[in-house]
DNA sequence: ATTTAGCACTCGATCGCAACGAGTGCTAAA
DNA sequence: TTTAGCACTCGTTGCGATCGAGTGCTAAAT
């Protein structure tokens, strides 16, 4: 492993071009497609000690003896630092998502598949997000809609916003008066209520309301478990046409984990911990992370309220994805994402 | 084009074996192969004679003059009709899935994500299903939650069962009793009445009634306009590793076309036209359909209470994909949810 | 002490070519 | 009508030659 800023200037531009020219051409980069495309008041020899230096410290690698270099996850991890450090999305491209959004119509889902949508577009690779969820799952309201014979469907709403719906089959027919009055009175005493407390508040007489408190507490528990939102995705199939996933199974297997919704999520939810609201993370070859992902790169941010409502947002591609459109992106729809968040849920 | 049953017992033992054994192995298939995976009386050269006046009927077709068979989409056609007529999942296979349904939550999205899983693993190709739709948009129920500030969430109900949530932005603050009285009145007025009818009202003097019924207007027209109900599928990455998406660019581009969810859901929404509910219909080679699809074939069937709630759900694969598992599949899943659907909506 | 021109060397990619073999269609005998 | 026999087709496989992009090293130039 390699210090940080052992680099001389010429090494790091070489470093940083080798990158990119990687990035775009998926050939390994040699030093005289360097010289072509660049400019350099040096000679391919020189540019060729530098490559051997590279390589020696770690940020290049040869495929084989007599090809060019690629970048080695170091190589991209000094790639991406770089970029971190300033990579804004250009002004035009800012107004066109945020009128995008402004644009939309105010639902949460809207935004999601807005979202992926923009970002997929941008990174060409794909894109993920999950809904905003509350740390704590509390009760807002609850209406109980008869729909035919003993079939009730139930509709509850948590001060989040989440909307949870089920079907119950009562035991028999109850008419749809009962329900609502049965409805309106839990609402009433449940209001802001945490699962706990509802759980912990004794089953009243009433055997309706038992039942149906009950279905409550469970499904609040349910919402509560899940470590985020509802994922969305978008993208899988633009990236395709990569040549990382169309060559290898190895990277195509990658893409099975985005069927497991479950697995993804917590992988979301795991760097939760690690990043607040606000910065980008990379992570690079999977790091820490899967080893479904050796072959990916994850960039990702979290957007919402810190501590009281926040989701996850982020765009999975191969490890020679285009990071210096996709990290000023992510970043900017996190940015975005945070504040539509923050005007409706704030302060709660 | 062939007549349909202008075929020897003979050639059409050879024809469906040849279809079945190329389904499997994704191989030309010649006269000796056959003689050696299956029972015959007759020696190769009187297979290879029937193979070529199924050639001259259309059935088959040859790649190059030195490979062996390959089925037209006549010839697939010949052998999914033969495979209409019996073909019923096994017993074992029926209570498996059965079991899997009943063991559910009682809601529509689980119902959802459990039949393109069943299907998606039966198949082995892509399942998509779209969410039970009503034939038209009907009120049932309203609510308007304040959040914070000027920010209310409206929660609009269906007849259908289809939630519908949204969030508004008034003009000033209105407290939550307010909400709930408008809510409720507009529940009463707007009970079980379509778009039309509802749009037909005159504004109430109320301004915040008006603005509200307004939205819920527009909220249900787009439900109405809506072709079918929500798209959900499975089984994308399992169908990557099928040699003719691996290969072609060409097929590739077919699973594009699972990214435009509203161009699918249109495909979907125009067979209905034509089938009814429980017959499945099998689209060869993407025929009347889209020409991204010439490379695939799609089995489809409808579920639900015919003219009242319906939703289509079908599976997308090659051309050459396991219609004899496909197909009872297809068939036995949308029984189950027509049962599910009619239990819980029949009669509105 | 760098930089650079020159050069031998490496090794994957490409091309041409021969051999292979699965499969066919045809003919003539059963 | 069936089938054994056979010549023929043509994609696939294997192999050696060649090519060329790229390297590392050495020695001269700055």
């Amino acid at each position: 492993m390699a210090a940080m800023n052992d680099l001389t200037e010429r090494q790091r531009k070489i470093l940083l071009l080798v990158v990119r020219d990687y990035i775009e051409s998926a050939q390994p980069v040699g030093s005289l497609r360097l010289l072509e495309h660049y400019q350099f008041e040096t000679s391919s020899a020189t540019v060729r000690n530098e490559m051997a230096a590279l390589t020696e410290l770690g940020y290049l690698r040869q495929p084989h003896t007599s090809a060019g270099r690629v970048p080695t996850e170091e190589g991209y991890r000094y790639f991406v630092s770089a970029m971190l450090r300033q990579a804004e999305l250009p002004e035009p491209v800012q107004h066109t998502i945020s009128h995008q959004f402004h644009q939309a119509r105010p639902e949460v889902e809207e935004w999601m598949t807005l979202a992926v949508s923009v970002l997929a577009r941008q990174s060409q690779a794909v894109s993920l997000i999950t809904a905003p969820h509350a740390a704590q799952a509390r009760f807002k309201h609850l209406e109980l809609i008869s729909t035919q014979g003993r079939q009730v469907l139930m509709v509850l709403v948590l001060m989040s916003g989440e909307v949870n719906q089920q079907i119950l089959s009562l035991a028999e027919p109850v008419p749809q008066e009962r329900l609502s009055l049965a409805a309106i009175h839990l609402t009433q005493v449940y209001a802001g209520r945490s699962v706990e407390e509802i759980a912990a508040l004794s089953p009243r007489a009433d055997a309706l309301e038992a039942d149906i408190s009950l279905l409550v507490a469970q499904a609040m528990r349910r919402a509560a478990e899940q470590t985020g939102g509802q994922l969305y995705f978008d993208g899988l199939t633009r990236v395709l046409s990569e040549p990382e996933f169309s060559d290898s199974e190895e990277a195509r297997r990658a893409l099975r984990l985005l069927e497991e919704r479950n697995l993804l999520q917590e992988l979301l939810a795991r760097s939760a911990a690690e990043g607040g609201v606000g910065g980008v993370q990379v992570l690079i070859g999977g790091e820490s992370a899967w080893e479904e992902l050796r072959q990916c790169s994850i960039v990702l941010a979290h957007y919402g309220i810190p501590g009281q409502m926040t989701g996850t947002l982020g765009v999975l591609g191969p490890m020679r994805m285009s990071y210096n459109r996709t990290i000023p992106a992510v970043r900017f729809v996190a940015g975005l994402l945070s504040e539509l968040v923050g005007d409706v849920f704030a302060g709660q």
